[in-house]
DNA sequence: TTGTAAGCGTTATCAC
DNA sequence: GTGATAACGCTTACAA
């Protein structure tokens, strides 16, 4: 292996791994030699070039990434900051992100803040000491300390699932009001003037309450009061049934109620249906993120679909483009980059007026 | 900066951002002295101390891990396989296990396989070149190559969601045969005679089938013969819906259906309920997974509990004591260590008898 | 406690 | 095309 026969006088600490120069040694060329073959195989001599590629097979070489991306400045890997790993969207936009990444040899590393700032800080902090190639951060709010560290940031940073603020490199995302908007403008259509909106922690999850804050702002404007209920026990189908509860309290004669997620509303629809109430002939119930069973419930529930895979490829494609582009002279001088992906009103049964169906 | 100012004669590529030496420098100590004082605050005079810190502030100084790791031969990341990331069971686990390395400093690499074992070859390959300090592989069955790269890796090895094979350093799982047996033996004591599995690629989802296998042989071995739907379609409420019509096609007087998955369960559920079968009365149903919509829909669903996150946790833990262990003399030699999480039968209304209810 | 200097395993520059 | 050799930025054995 690497280790030199001869003992050293003083330092010396082998880690008798297969390295390059072993691989040199063997095949008798260069180190040099070796490492251009692996970087580019059609540079080396047709004559040596097997001679490498039997020693490195023989001797099971595996290349050390720490030691190539020290001396060649950059890495392939790509930080990736999400609020929670447990939550679908980010996992799908995480999913196809990293197949994408994937097809282009890039690694993710990957780190959740549960929504808490100084975690996003810390995720950062550490991420870039990793020399990442690009950083991928959710939302565009982030407090000072981070966005000065993204700033300093030798690396392309990249927002998703939500547009706004001060871009850095790049956003790809779409507008959470406008979510909140259609859904107002599809319910008033409908006829309801008796609406609440279901969320859970908006405290802390803002594109949830944006969502929140343009339906109850649409509908202020066509004067149509809007009853918000915000549970602090998190979205799932238990809290939905806690938000439907909390409605009818709240606003006895609701005619709809918005849900902040998908699986709030399944949760409503259930306790709905535990309690008699027709949907959407009494009730109409919306969603939010098109979750694999909301067409298949019963009723089918009306949602929005958030193109979640397509934020994590178009991330992985813009960014891979820009490592691809000749490099800028100034860093970071270029224009950020904002990519509105949208999201589709999906209608289906459980907003629709009897009428219709 | 780290730029000396006399020209060097010949090679020189500046990276121009602050390093470990600028702190040094700043902070008019030796270089050694701010790596200590990095690792271990305490261990350096409480004169220079206060003068460090300052010098990190002021620079923005970032450590690079890349170096740094480079020369302690040892990284902080920790290399996962997993076969999809959309599967909510997975990224459920790899969310607990990212929670508790997070917790002692380790970042998370992160691939999926698509179960794909070419895939998942490439990753292991890749991954070990990052010299990682741990390496999580989903299943317990890898081909050869696969099993090559990881027995020559000189970091401990984890294998989760499957008992068996032959172990690496880790397992924790539990043995999916008995999630089917448990299956079989709950529906056969509710008195059904004529079964149905439901599953979905079954070819390529290894755990699945052995779920199935386990239904299959207990239920043979009372006599009870069981009709096997096999969906190339992927685990969906959509596909489902499809298994029932298929296993209504296949075995008309079917009693009881176990659903290899809840999601696929839960299709099944609203296609019952849209032909007019009622669950349980006329037709038992089952899932696995216990997902959050489970205990909520109508019929709540009887299904299996898989404890996803408690695998990621004990993954973490167990990977994280071992590091901590003094090094053992000869590596891979100690005894391969086998956790069985177990899982539990969550019986509810979907496969309750009448009279239970 | 603090400093000095020898690696860690590559890549990249330059001369041949 | 091939081979020396100087970085890359840090950790750590050892001396002071």
């Amino acid at each position: 292996m690497s280790q030199t026969s001869k003992a050293s006088p003083r330092v010396r600490r082998g880690t008798n791994r297969v390295t390059m120069d072993d691989v040199a040694a063997r095949a008798r060329v260069s180190p040099s030699s070796v490492s251009l073959f692996l970087r580019n195989p059609e540079a080396v001599s047709p004559r040596i070039a097997p001679r490498i590629k039997q020693a490195i097979d023989v001797l099971g070489y595996v290349p050390n990434l720490l030691a190539g991306s020290l001396a060649a400045a950059r890495t392939r890997a790509i930080g990736v900051v999400v609020p929670s790993l447990g939550n679908a969207f980010f996992s799908e936009t995480v999913a196809a992100m990293q197949k994408e990444f994937d097809r282009h040899g890039y690694q993710l590393l990957l780190g959740a803040t549960d929504y808490d700032a100084v975690r996003e800080t810390e995720l950062v902090r550490t991420f870039l000491s990793w020399s990442p190639t690009a950083l991928v951060i959710t939302g565009c709010r982030h407090d000072d300390a981070t966005r000065m560290l993204l700033r300093q940031a030798r690396a392309p940073v990249a927002e998703m699932w939500e547009l706004g603020g001060e871009p850095f490199d790049l956003q790809v995302g779409f507008s959470h009001r406008a979510v909140g908007e259609t859904l107002a403008a599809h319910l008033y259509e409908l006829g309801a003037q008796r609406i609440a909106f279901a969320g859970a922690r908006m405290t802390s999850d803002l594109r949830a309450r944006q969502r929140c804050d343009g339906l109850r702002d649409w509908l202020a404007r066509k004067g149509v009061d809007v009853f918000v209920v915000d549970l602090q026990s998190g979205a799932s189908p238990t809290s939905g049934g806690e938000a439907l509860a909390a409605a009818l309290d709240g606003m006895p004669d609701v005619q709809a109620i918005a849900c902040s997620n998908d699986v709030m509303a399944l949760g409503v629809l259930f306790e709905a249906q535990r309690r008699g109430i027709d949907v959407p002939a009494q009730l109409a119930v919306t969603g939010f993120g098109d979750l694999p069973f909301s067409q298949v419930c019963v009723p089918p529930l009306t949602t929005i679909q958030p193109h979640a895979a397509s934020i994590g490829l178009r991330i992985a494609q813009e960014l891979l483009s820009q490592l691809d582009t000749p490099a800028d002279e100034n860093a970071g001088a270029a224009e950020p980059k904002v990519v509105d992906v949208g999201f589709q009103l999906v209608t289906r049964q459980s907003s629709e007026t009897s009428r219709d169906v």
